[in-house]
DNA sequence: TCCTCTTGTGGGAACGTTCCCACCAATTTC
DNA sequence: GAAATTGGTGGGAACGTTCCCACAAGAGGA
């Protein structure tokens, strides 16, 4: 059960040639006859002979070897990055090598060590730790994912475009006649949070809207903390029918939620507009209209920029992918004639 | 930024000792002064020496990596599986490599070579190739994973237990009066397929019910496919309170879809059965009831149980965990004076 | 005919670690 | 007091590959 593998020395005395001849047999060099090359193959084929990558990488310096540090591969956004990373990686034939920091930066940090010792060729990461920034990070390839992203400029950085997301879905509200939504907002010691806030407040500014009045909770992702956000903002403020915008899907449920257990009607008497795109989305009624974020995509683009930083080529180093209306049932047109709705399902 | 990294030559060399003291010092082995050992460390730390998991992995044979072969990392199971699996590996001072077939055996079979390549110390699979199976497998310590694991009882596995997870949701629905069913099954050419419907036959015959009468309606693993077979279901079955039995909770969200679509009240008039237990069931109206597998859980056990085919160490070599029923409100409860359900929020 | 150039081949070094063995000094044992 | 044992140390080989250089044989040009 645990025999030693085949080496391509064995491969080289199997054929009859030397281990450089095999090598370059192997490896589709140039300067080899293709007798000599069929002999290899086919000696490589009887002996069984695997490539051992740790010698590899070892002696090339390429391991092949992604790593991608997130904070939680069971969260659905996370899991769609790694998707994405994972066909992409596979695709430049490397294999990647996932860590979850949990949201702890205790264990971002080991995990940033042991990826290191694992003499990974590049990394992908998302900081949990806002702040603070290791300078050594800097001598492996490094790309930054998700909405912090491009909270470090200098580094090569790919993420989702939160101002256009944004823009997106205030005007979509302002065109359905939903003019100063209430908000449920992420933590405001998150990274993201400010970019949320900037973006829209400009955008009503534009419009001569002061959003500083808007009626704000804060809130962590989690469907709970949405629910009781939600309730606290029903409560207090009378005004149907009323908007509620938040920032990620799960809090957007738990709004849903809290609607339908104060009696109210969603979208009729309470719009909810939820940001991220993920698929439970679909399930609740009526299903959920949110902005999507380019999950996947991100992933995928992670991987071509941190392959262009491996090999040194020049390339986009800061790239805002484009978010996209998923419309669905749970924010109401005002503007058509009142009575009944005009839902998209 | 490409500068070389310090080795553990270098560490020597900085402390003033040769590298085996080094070694030792680095390892904790027993055999060192304390004097060594402090010099040693402190010298690591000034030069920034970081041990290099590919010569460490070359030379003894022990790569710090392990395999982790599954159908999709985006779907919510297989994520949960994962992370439970990280988790564990990181416990054990090891990375975590992962691969996502797809669904597709081409791609199984060139991730299974790229896993071997990288020199894992083991892997865990879940087979979508379902007969098929390639001996040279054996010669890396395997844990098989998934409901299809218990199908390979030569080799060790970890699932969820098929045979519990539906006694448990038959005897449920059958307390709450719904004596016959009708169900959503996956595709019959996967494995769980037949476990699923030896399971539900048995409990059906220890009562005396036959249940190849049952309305079967075969369906791919989505919330569309579940839609459509709800719908057939539906139709062709007028009998009102009916209960649907889904295998998975995309098809029983899906089943819930059709239901509302139809005009028909879940769960009044229709009850739904999910098994799964993904998060998108809570936000479902009603919340889904469901048979909720132990996913995480499985990624856990199965580290374990593939650290002691590693380590040589005897255990358990087949491992089956309970399901949990996880009761929310989409299963009315005929047993109660009728007209209005109990039903549990 | 000799020299150069090309093409294919082979051998050795190197990558950074661990493992094994030899060594030295200090201590213990007879 | 000599021999045996112990604890700490150092040096070299080995892991499996790639890279570099040397070399042989043949082709081509002078």
């Amino acid at each position: 059960m645990r025999a030693k593998r085949p080496t391509i020395i064995d491969v080289a005395k199997e054929a009859g040639v030397s281990k450089s001849t095999a090598a370059r047999a192997l490896n589709g060099a140039e300067n080899v006859t293709d007798a000599a090359r069929q002999t290899v193959l086919k000696a490589a084929e009887t002996v069984g002979y695997e490539r051992n990558h740790l010698a590899v990488g070892m002696r090339s310096g390429r391991s092949g070897l992604i790593g991608l540090v997130i904070p939680d591969i069971s969260h659905p956004f996370w899991a769609d990055v790694a998707r994405g990373a994972q066909d992409r990686v596979e695709a430049y034939g490397r294999s990647l090598v996932i860590f979850s920091s949990d949201w702890s930066i205790d264990r971002e940090v080991a995990h940033l060590r042991s990826v290191r010792q694992a003499r990974v060729e590049g990394i992908m990461l998302n900081r949990v730790a806002d702040r603070t920034f290791d300078d050594r990070l800097t001598d492996i390839p490094l790309v930054m994912i998700g909405s912090s992203a491009a909270m470090f400029p200098d580094l090569p950085n790919v993420g989702s475009n939160i101002d256009q997301g944004v823009r997106l879905a205030c005007d979509y509200l302002w065109r359905r006649g939903h003019k100063s939504p209430s908000l449920i907002v992420g933590p405001h010691a998150r990274l993201a949070h400010g970019r949320f806030m900037a973006a829209i407040e400009r955008f009503y500014a534009e419009r001569g809207v002061d959003s500083s009045q808007f009626d704000v909770e804060e809130a962590t992702y989690t469907d709970e903390a949405g629910y009781h956000a939600s309730k606290r903002i029903l409560s207090r403020n009378p005004r149907r029918p009323l908007a509620i915008f938040a920032v990620s899907d799960l809090l957007a449920l738990g709004a849903m939620m809290a609607i339908r257990d104060t009696g109210l009607s969603c979208p009729e008497e309470v719009s909810v507009l939820g940001f991220d795109g993920i698929a439970a989305g679909r399930f609740s009624v009526p299903p959920l209209t949110a902005i999507q974020k380019p999950s996947r995509l991100i992933g995928e683009r992670a991987v071509d920029m941190l392959i262009e930083e491996i090999e040194d080529r020049p390339g986009d180093r800061s790239l805002s992918l484009d978010c996209v209306l998923q419309e669905r049932g749970s924010v109401a047109d005002l503007g058509s004639k009142s009575g009944r709705m005009s839902v998209v399902a």
